[in-house]
RNA sequence: GCCGGAGUGGCGGAAUGGUAGACGCGCACGACUCAAAAUCGUGUUUCGCAAGGAGUGAGGGUUCGAGUCCCUCCUCCGGCACCA
């Protein structure tokens, strides 16, 4: 045995051994063992492995031997994720071809995969780029197709004009495409769609039973975003004017809207509110600057008034006189002209009646109202007779705050909208406000959130709680993917629609009792009390008025519980050459159909240039047009996209278990020996992409007949990353860069695969840094290790016998009470097995490595240490530098690969002491401590602590009150 | 803003409600050496000569006893976000 760890000879010497054993190679069953299947994130082949793939690969692979030396039929698989941007944009860069490329890095990778010293199961590799794969992706595309799971859509899509290809909502962050950082624009495109939002509830439910960190279950939630709530029509009408010997007649009340009057009336006061007198502006700044302001909002409610009982009826005008603010005494003049030229009474309130108490005038409003006896109020759309246009469908949560709309809106790219516009009024001013929004990117959306929007004038919404005429805005605070694409705004209870309010002086309306009208029954609003300070988003509203409310407009066929998403369907479509190409031919008719099983693999052409330019490259293939032709028949062309990577990916690990089969993508036997898998160790940045689609894939399988079962990743746990030395993320940039091929030549692998592991816990998402002298401190451990073995082994490795490495410490008979001797070491090591199997069990395996630390440390300490113990300690060892305690076993006089050795069982009575420390804490104080033996008793214990002279002292005479003794650890004296 | 997670020495990090700082790095001193490196040994939260005191982001609370449990707040990291 050489003197010095060398490291370089060992490494290349024991992977070179074990590939020719072909030691990783695992079978899909074995008599007696259980399968235990370790998967870790499939690799893109890059063309240059970095310390992430280590921390990535190496950590895990200590936990898959663990596994496999626990008795376990241990897979461990690894594949590349051959298709993709990357590649293709590296391939151009250097006027290579993809495939090419691909190849020869995926060839580099390998070696490179190999110099970790991982249990990979070569003979398994995937690579997705492959045709013996993709046949089966393209397969399942095919079932999806005609199982409606998979559909041609023209949607808004996210287009990035770097990579000029169409990018999933999942690959936009922050605005920006996550490969290149390029500003992502709208676009409206055809694009094949996964119906993945089918699976939203089984998405979210399943996630119960997995044992996955709660940190992914919350993420997945968040991104699918169910919301319930309730969907309610809103008729939509134009302003036609009133004919007053129609309608309702005689139904004495509150209404607010409609008419002409209206007409004139609102847009009076929108006007009133655009061109503010100086008194009104001080007030508008109020309300921006101060979102509570009390004064404000009791003013502001009763200018609601004004503007509401302004149109109470048809001669009536209610008014109260705002001077205080000097709001309305300016515009009296004005007004009164206009009413009475129309034929209307007023009748004013002073202002001190309502500022003293709103409520109080409300009810005094409403009393003048029934004095007058003759003030009639037709509820709008029965009593004018007016044509409804259309229904518009809104999405809200809030159905409680129905009575609280003051306007609604819609989405620029609402249908209703071009519908409507012959009835629009303003529509030139509209287009152009849709336009505007249509190409605004999505980045611009994100930042700047100052909300705009567009009266769509001469349309109002017709509220079905009170008949209320609110009026109709377009604006792209309103998302057209999300709920219905429609809106009723309650700005006096939606922070959003309040900032939209003030920005275009909206009247804001409080809901602040449970609303207790319907036109059918009591019929008028308790506006109630303004309090002093209520929040926008208030709870004051009860689950029972919600429910109250839809009950009742669901009678009438006027709203119903909706379920709403904010997961969209998954686009798929890419115009990019490197990817699988979609197996959709079109008929002369232009109607897709799937290719038939017998032409799959559907082959990637290569008579193209595959140089981006927005178009998808296939379309100039002239071969997978002729072949189409050819097979199909004249007149059908080929679908010229290509899939999404996360397509690949979404099932690779099924191909694992089953590489070769080439009539199925994997036999249901062999499912059924590895799936669900065990464990899956991934990164975090897979959360909502991979991790979702994979599941969304697995459970279309299944309901399609193709798999098991519904989910296939019983254990997940993500990893954070791995740091430049200063803390920071590694790139070139920064300088920050460490280079794994380096640091292995340098120190060897065995030493970084456990640097990775001691870092830190794993399975976490915390980042650590890369600290280049804590590396050493590792390879300083193993040449311990090594020197340790070599001092004492020298000439003595007869494995028959148990070897004592001191003469010294030689008992009489070593194999008296088992067959590991009895000695001080031995205590030592079964505490070590204990230990580090807990730990690796836990992912913990940074402190598995600090208790072989210990264990070293007590064997150098220590005289006498039997080859047994070292053999034990080389097994606990081995899963984390394999190749040095593969020699080390070795020399030993072992002749089977340590790898293959069971994993060392614990004995309980090994591991207890005969004494412990007792510590003495006299109120809650560490005063003292002491050693006793096991078996004292705890009365004993007590007495022995009240003796002792340091307790005495700091009793002082005093009567302990309280004595609670802990067992083998402290007594706590309280005085 | 919402949802997760985390705040412990100079650093990475340890601690079933029971001696805070295991293990490693770094640093200091010592041994070996002509010397250096390597290696080995000793020490290393902080204030204090000591006895002793303080100490796990801040402030409260529960407890004989809190890094750990509860409440309020602050900071950092990750995810989502005009989602009605």
């Amino acid at each position: 045995m050489e003197a010095e760890y060398n490291h370089k000879n060992i490494e290349a010497k024991w992977q070179a051994e074990w590939e020719n054993q072909g030691l990783y190679k695992i079978a899909d069953m074995v008599e007696g063992k259980q399968n235990y299947l370790t998967l870790v994130e499939f690799t893109y082949p890059s063309g240059n492995l970095h310390v992430g793939h280590w921390y990535a690969f190496t950590v895990p692979d200590i936990f898959a031997r663990y596994k496999r030396m626990q008795g376990f039929n241990s897979l461990y698989p690894m594949g590349f994720d051959a298709f993709g941007l990357p590649a293709e944009n590296a391939a151009i860069k250097l006027g290579e071809d993809p495939k090419t490329w691909t190849y020869e890095h995926m060839n580099k990778m390998r070696t490179q995969l190999c110099s970790m010293g991982t249990m990979f199961d070569w003979s398994r590799e995937v690579v997705s780029c492959n045709p013996d794969y993709y046949k089966w992706t393209q397969m399942m595309f095919a079932k999806f197709f005609e199982n409606d799971l998979a559909y041609r859509s023209n949607t808004k899509v996210n287009w990035c004009p770097n990579d000029m290809t169409i990018l999933a909502n999942e690959q936009v962050i922050d605005g920006k495409c996550d490969r290149c950082g390029s500003v992502v624009e709208q676009k409206n495109q055809e694009q094949w769609m996964l119906r993945i939002t089918k699976y939203a509830d089984r998405l979210i439910g399943d996630l119960e039973n997995l044992n996955w960190p709660d940190s992914i279950k919350e993420a997945q939630k968040n991104w699918i975003g169910r919301s319930e709530g309730s969907e309610i029509g809103f008729q939509l009408v134009s302003d036609l004017p009133p004919t007053p010997s129609q309608g309702r007649g005689e139904a004495p009340g509150y209404i607010t809207t409609g008419s002409r009057l209206y007409k004139e009336l609102y847009e009076k006061a929108l006007e009133m509110r655009s061109n503010p007198t100086q008194a009104e502006e001080a007030l508008w700044k109020e309300l921006k600057s101060n979102k509570q302001g009390v004064h404000f909002r009791r003013q502001h409610i009763i200018q609601n008034f004004i503007v509401d009982f302004l149109c109470l009826s048809k001669n009536l005008i209610i008014e109260v006189d705002g001077d205080i603010h000097d709001l309305q005494k300016e515009r009296d003049e004005e007004r009164t002209k206009i009413l009475e030229s129309l034929g209307y009474t007023i009748i004013r309130f002073t202002n001190n009646e309502v500022i003293e108490n709103v409520d109080n005038a409300v009810r005094n409003i409403l009393e003048k109202i029934k004095e007058l006896g003759d003030a009639k109020v037709l509820p709008l759309g029965e009593d004018l007779g007016e044509v409804s246009l259309a229904d518009v469908k809104i999405f809200t949560t809030r159905a409680d705050t129905l009575f609280g709309v003051t306007y609604a809106v819609l989405a620029p790219e609402h249908s209703l909208v071009q519908d409507l516009k012959e009835k629009i009024s303003n529509w030139t001013e509209v287009e152009k406000y849709i336009f505007d929004t249509k190409n605004k990117s999505e980045l611009d959306r994100q930042q700047n959130k100052e909300k705009t929007g567009v009266c769509l004038k001469g349309i109002f919404a017709v509220n079905p709680a009170n008949n209320e005429r609110v009026p109709v805005w377009v604006a792209d605070y309103v998302l057209a993917g999300y709920g219905t694409g429609a809106v009723m705004a309650v700005p006096a209870h939606d922070e959003r629609d309040f900032e939209f309010a003030t920005k275009y002086n909206l009247p804001i309306k409080e809901v602040i009792e449970k609303p207790k009208y319907f036109p059918d029954s009591k019929p008028y609003t308790e506006y109630g009390i303004v309090k002093d300070s209520i929040s926008w988003m208030d709870g004051l509203l009860s689950q029972d008025a919600k429910k109250e409310i839809v009950e009742e407009l669901e009678g009438r066929g006027l709203a119903k519980e909706v379920k709403t998403y904010r997961l969209r369907d998954w686009g798929i479509s890419r115009q990019r050459y490197w990817g699988v190409p979609i197996p959709i031919v079109y008929d002369p008719q232009g109607t897709a159909h799937a290719i038939s099983a017998e032409h799959l693999p559907w082959l990637l052409p290569t008579d193209v240039d595959h140089k981006p330019d927005g178009t998808a490259p296939l379309a100039r293939s002239k071969e997978l047009f002729e072949r189409t032709e050819k097979i199909f028949g004249k007149g059908w062309t080929p679908e010229v996209e290509t899939m999404d990577t996360f397509v690949d990916s979404s099932w690779y690990f099924y191909r694992y278990l089953d590489p070769k089969n080439e009539n199925e993508f994997c036999s249901k036997k062999k499912m059924k020996a590895w799936l669900p898998i065990n464990l899956y160790m991934g990164g975090a940045e897979h959360t909502t992409m991979h991790l979702l689609y994979s599941r969304f894939w697995t459970k279309a399988l299944h309901d399609l007949g193709m798999v098991n079962n519904t989910e296939e990743f019983t254990i997940r746990r993500n990893r954070g990353l791995i740091l430049g030395p200063d803390g920071e993320k590694m790139s070139k940039s920064k300088g920050n860069v460490i280079d794994p091929d380096e640091i292995v030549e340098r120190l060897g692998a065995d030493t970084v695969r456990m640097y990775l592991a001691f870092m830190g816990p794993y399975g976490v998402t915390t980042n650590y840094p890369w600290d280049p002298n804590g590396v050493v401190g590792i390879r300083r451990f193993l040449e311990r290790v090594w020197r340790f073995v070599a001092k004492n082994v020298s000439g003595k490795n007869n494995i028959d016998e148990p070897v004592w490495l001191s003469p010294a410490g030689r008992p009489e008979d070593p194999r008296k009470d088992s067959f590991l001797p009895e000695t001080f070491n031995s205590r030592s090591i079964h505490k070590t097995i204990k230990k580090v199997t807990e730990d690796i069990e836990n992912f913990k395996f940074n402190t598995a490595v600090s208790a072989l630390m210990i264990c070293l440390n007590d064997f150098e300490k220590s005289e006498n240490i039997s080859i047994e113990d070292i053999k034990v300690f080389l097994q606990l060892l081995a899963p984390f530098a394999p190749h040095m305690t593969e020699e080390l076993w070795h020399t030993l006089g072992e002749s089977k690969s340590v790898h293959l050795s069971t994993w060392p069982k614990y004995d309980e009575s090994k591991i207890i002491d005969e004494s412990f420390t007792v510590v003495v804490q006299i109120n809650g104080k560490v005063r003292d401590e002491f050693i006793v033996g096991i078996d004292v008793g705890e009365e004993e214990v007590k007495n022995m602590a009240l003796v002792r002279e340091k307790v005495k002292k700091w009793l002082g005479g005093a009567e302990p009150k309280k004595i609670i003794y802990i067992k083998n650890k402290l007594v706590s004296i309280v005085v």
